[in-house]
DNA sequence: TCCCTATTCGA
DNA sequence: CGAATAGGG
């Protein structure tokens, strides 16, 4: 009887693409080396699905980019293997099904879950005799590569920046060109399908690349200036939804952009997932010791949930924020600028916990990423790992007028607004006639929310810092 | 990746 | 008297 040949396994997680896939790439190599097959799989992860944060888009989202690689594996006459359920029993049984398992590859990522899970796969199937490879691929620089001159981890992102465009950039890893097809004894399975109640961006590795190829060619030479313009399409370059899932390698993107002021912004996806991997109690605490205890408003109690329930619906009055909103409720995604003046207002006018806006945003956007979205609703905030004053209140009226002075944006968004000239687009309130439908008074007036704000903070952080003398003493 | 106010500057 | 700029929160 022939010897069965030997297997190498590429378990995807959250790089569901075929281009520059360290892991796959590998086991392809060593299929070479020693004439086994390579075989593809996704396991759908039952404790990531049935989190309250992974909402139906953001399944269908994923789910579709399930769709989209196996296509790009058939594609290339291979197919995906698609499980569900406890991520570590379905690939013992995957293994077990398939036999003389050689060897698995990962792409690395850093959560604490993501962590425990992986340390549990690999004891799992070294009991197996399986070799266990794990690959960067979803970073241009892992957690701990970019480091101080003694070594240890930065704290603000300017000076890591400086140091990470100094290092020597991972090479892009080939996309194959032709696979074995699958042993036929294995059920490839079935991709559910989840009802999404949004429109999602087309799927798969060759639309993320079709729209990076786009910003390169629209939104990137005037980037600088054009990304602070939510009113434009080509204003950023709407990536963050492939990168979150995969479907583009962030180092191809780095290494097809010429425009540093982009690169910086994949600088920070590097950032804040090291400044998670080293910090794992930041995702839910302030970074920033002085200001934990902070006396955010919950909202929980009737009048902050009355003023989060319009921050949420988009009907705070003030039509950049609201514009803002409807925007993420109807396509998961808002423009960056944007997403400041909106996680602003909440956490300062307002004065709600940046918990509550981070746990929104992140149910809400396609790219809602754990280690991104915590780290800017804290730069926010102000209680981040970046040095940032308290001060930083972005005013909804000004912002308008300075980055959509005639009102494009908010009037996409709000079409009760559609009629209201530019002069009065970010202050209907003071209008004569009224638009329909809109609220004629603001949830809150800026000087009263500005002032709450810092009065609040300054309070609190010099109470906070009489008792930190008192401890010295 | 800020906001506001005071002040200066040029018309 | 509006625009530009500096300083401080």
């Amino acid at each position: 009887m022939a010897q069965a040949k030997p297997v190498h396994i590429v378990w995807h997680r959250a790089e569901l693409r075929t281009h520059d896939h360290p892991a796959l790439n590998h086991a392809l190599e060593l299929a070479k080396a020693d004439g086994g097959v390579v075989v593809p799989v996704v396991i759908i992860d039952d404790a990531i699905f049935s989190r309250s944060d992974l909402t139906p888009r953001r399944q269908a989202h994923f789910l579709e980019n399930v769709r989209a690689l196996r296509e790009s594996y058939r594609s290339l006459g291979a197919n995906l293997v698609v499980r569900r359920g406890d991520v570590v029993k379905e690939l013992e049984m995957l293994v077990r099904e398939v036999g003389h398992v050689a060897s698995a590859h990962v792409v690395s990522t850093y959560t604490p879950y993501a962590k425990k899970r992986d340390e549990k796969a690999r004891k799992m199937l070294a009991e197996h005799k399986v070799e266990w490879h794990a690959h960067g691929g979803q970073y241009t620089h892992e957690p701990g590569e970019v480091l101080t001159n003694e070594g240890k981890r930065y704290g603000v992102f300017g000076a890591y920046r400086k140091k990470w465009v100094t290092l020597d950039k991972p090479d892009i890893v080939e996309a194959p060109e032709k696979m074995a097809p699958l042993p036929t004894k294995i059920n490839v399975g079935d991709i559910p399908r989840v009802e999404s109640d949004i429109v999602l961006p087309e799927a798969g590795e060759d639309a993320a690349l079709g729209r990076l190829e786009w910003f390169l060619k629209n939104g990137e030479k005037t980037y600088e200036k054009t990304r602070d313009e939510p009113g434009r399409e080509d204003s950023t370059s709407r990536l963050s939804y492939y990168f979150n899932i995969g479907a583009l390698s962030p180092r191809l993107a780095y290494y097809q952009s010429k425009n540093e002021k982009w690169r910086a912004e994949l600088t920070w996806w590097d950032f804040y997932a090291d400044v998670m991997e080293r910090c794992p109690e930041s995702a839910t605490q302030e970074f920033r010791a002085k200001w934990l205890g902070f006396p955010w408003r919950d909202g929980h109690d009737k009048a902050s949930k009355a003023d989060l329930e319009k921050w949420k619906n988009a009907e705070t009055g003030y039509p950049l924020v609201d514009a803002g909103m409807r925007e993420l409720n109807q396509t998961g995604f808002m423009q960056n600028r944007v997403r400041m003046v909106c996680a602003s207002f909440l956490c300062k006018h307002l004065l709600i916990d940046w918990r509550v806006g981070e746990e929104i945003f992140r149910g809400l956007l396609l790219c809602g990423d754990r280690n991104q979205n915590v780290g800017n609703w804290q730069w926010v905030a102000g209680c981040g790992v970046d040095p940032s004053p308290y001060f930083r209140i972005f005013n909804p009226t000004s912002q308008g007028k300075k980055f959509d002075s005639n009102g494009d944006y908010v009037r996409r968004w709000i079409p009760e607004l559609k009629d209201v000239p530019a002069k009065s687009i970010y202050e209907p309130w003071k209008m004569r006639d009224k638009p329909k439908g809109y609220p004629t008074e603001p949830i809150i007036g800026l000087e009263e929310g500005r002032d709450r704000f810092a009065e609040t903070a300054r309070q609190f952080l010099r109470e906070k810092r009489d008792e930190a003398k008192r401890d010295e003493k």
